[in-house]
DNA sequence: TTAAAACTGTAACGAATGTTACAAACACAA
DNA sequence: TTGTGTTTGTAACATTCGTTACAGTTTTAA
């Protein structure tokens, strides 16, 4: 049975009320399936054909090596869907293996199907649009931040990122630890660096604070 | 004017006759826009609010550094869509700065307009849909390749992933300079790499083919 | 066939970063 | 205040990779 209270929760539905979801489903196809623990949901590699949205209980998303050991990507629950980048382009395989964590209700909506859903409601079509251009945003900000091959550029292109145009003191959040791991370096590294680029006049340090001293020569190294 | 010969050839329209195209721009509100040589289309920065598709000429795409220094990303020309990436999702800004190479005329369609575009035709909206997954999916391959931190961990991921489960030999269409640089690593790099993979056992190198003789090993390699 | 260009293998060296370890500074609670 | 756990600064050493250079091989084109 399709829970509208639960599933108009879910970002591809925002915005839209559990009576206008309920009639919206009255006009395509779909199926709600019971899954037990443990139980298989999709396998990576499947062809994805259909948008699945976690109606009860949540699931694992683990990828397969070739050796045939998996390792856990991520936990989802419900209303979360299910690999919306992959229902559409090239490539519709599931690119994970999913399996229940407790006893889970699926809400399994065919490609076709969805697609006149898209067409049938505006609100729909923009959540779906703006949940995928969103990923595709952030994958490519992350892959533009990847494209700094040394520290010292990811510190001078996160700073000048925080500073803005005006700015010149720039306050971290996090721990230099949690700092270097978004940078995907060490720690110690990230320290060293961060002392060399005082030596060289470049910033200067006060606990979680620091001050950009020369932002011309902070841009000269992201260029070469 | 708009000139659906040669619209119908852009990814978007992909399908679509050019009389259907015509009675298609015939429901929704649109502009066609004129810039001479060398005159600014967007600027970096800028609310994209809006579906631009080059209709006639060519057109460059730059990246504004914050020293204000300019570099060239891509070139484009008819009919080529732009920016289709950043219409939807939370970062509605034009990512780089374009202006024209050559006399351009642009079909510049308002966001509301596109989507109502989108629901009276499903054609489209696969096709726009087909267009933003398959960057999404490109971006995620490309950061999980640039996840892999060593030249030994890049090979291994692209022999396993060319070679698939049964085979053991792959044959390498590129040369070693053109697989380098598709690793972002200097060519004398991996040719090193490659042969230290073959003293070590794991593979064996005859001009452009490689042999893999221990999958379990190159899969440890990964992992690790 | 022959000359030029492109490709490949290899080596020595240096720069950037990871690894490990330890001590000092700080935050917070008992 | 004192003690405990977290955060930070720093150092020595190892590893990975880039840089540069050169020679041998293969491919291409004249």
């Amino acid at each position: 049975m399709i829970q509208t209270e639960i599933l108009c929760q879910s970002p591809i539905f925002r915005g839209i009320t559990s009576d206008g979801l309920q009639e919206l489903f009255s006009k395509i196809h779909y199926q709600v399936k019971s899954y037990q623990k443990n139980e298989l949901i999709t396998i990576g590699g499947e062809i994805c054909d259909r948008l699945l949205i976690i109606q009860q209980g949540s699931v694992k998303a683990e990828m397969t090596d070739y050796s045939g050991k998996t390792i856990k990507i991520e936990d989802m629950m419900a209303p979360w869907p299910l690999a919306t980048a992959f229902l559409f382009g090239k490539e519709n395989r599931f690119p994970v293996t999913v399996s229940a964590t407790s006893d889970v209700e699926m809400v399994s909506i065919p490609k076709p199907e969805f697609v006149k859903m898209l067409q049938l409601n505006a609100l729909i079509l923009n959540n779906y649009l703006n949940t995928i251009s969103t990923r595709a945003q952030f994958l490519s900000q992350k892959l533009k931040f990847l494209s700094f091959k040394t520290i010292k550029q990811k510190i001078a292109h996160y700073l000048l990122e925080k500073a803005g145009d005006r700015l010149q003191t720039v306050e971290i959040q996090q721990s230099q630890g949690q700092l270097a791991e978004m940078f995907g370096v060490t720690r110690p590294s990230l320290a060293r660096t961060l002392g060399e680029m005082c030596q060289e006049g470049l910033i200067e340090t006060d606990r979680r604070y620091i001050k950009i001293l020369d932002k011309v020569r902070m841009n000269q190294l992201l260029l070469g």
